[in-house]
DNA sequence: GCCAACGTTGGC
DNA sequence: GCCAACGTTGGC
């Protein structure tokens, strides 16, 4: 069981619109280091879902419901997608600001290179995040 | 809207 | 294989 944080533009692809779809595949990626990330994930695995820019806060949480497989919106065969569900709402959006300023926050990757799209989030990060979003 | 940081591309 | 140039992302 792995964490992981995904991160989206909500005027792009919102936590919206993934709960009004049920469940879509997580496509675009062109990274190596976010393909590698969503390589690595296996079904059950739980990730943060962040919006950027606009209200950069962690919104929700989805789950993975199918393992990676290629890319549908491209020939290329570098880049593959992983199918995602919501999984839950948290009660308030946790701010990338306070997650700045949370002293066992300080080692995450959306801190310290905010670009990389996808990636891994450790299981006490994880925790406190949900932590925060559910007071 | 700006610009720093980062990743990728392509010429050599 | 190196590195300059370029494009994109995302915080501010």
């Amino acid at each position: 069981m792995n964490y992981w944080l995904i991160k989206s533009e909500p005027s792009t692809y919102s936590w919206e619109d993934l709960v009004k779809l049920g469940r879509d595949h997580w496509d675009g990626v062109r990274n190596y280091s976010a393909r590698n990330n969503l390589r690595a994930m296996q079904e059950g695995d739980l990730a943060l879902f962040y919006h950027s820019v606009n209200e950069k806060a962690i919104i929700g949480i989805a789950k993975v419901v199918r393992e990676h497989y290629p890319d549908p919106t491209t020939d290329d065969d570098r880049w593959l997608v992983v199918d995602f569900a919501p999984e839950g709402k948290l009660t308030r959006p946790v701010t990338l600001e306070e997650i700045k300023q949370h002293p066992q926050l300080t080692e995450m990757v959306l801190v310290n290179n905010s670009r990389l799209s996808v990636q891994p989030v450790q299981k006490d990060e994880f925790e406190v995040i949900v932590g925060l979003g559910e007071s």
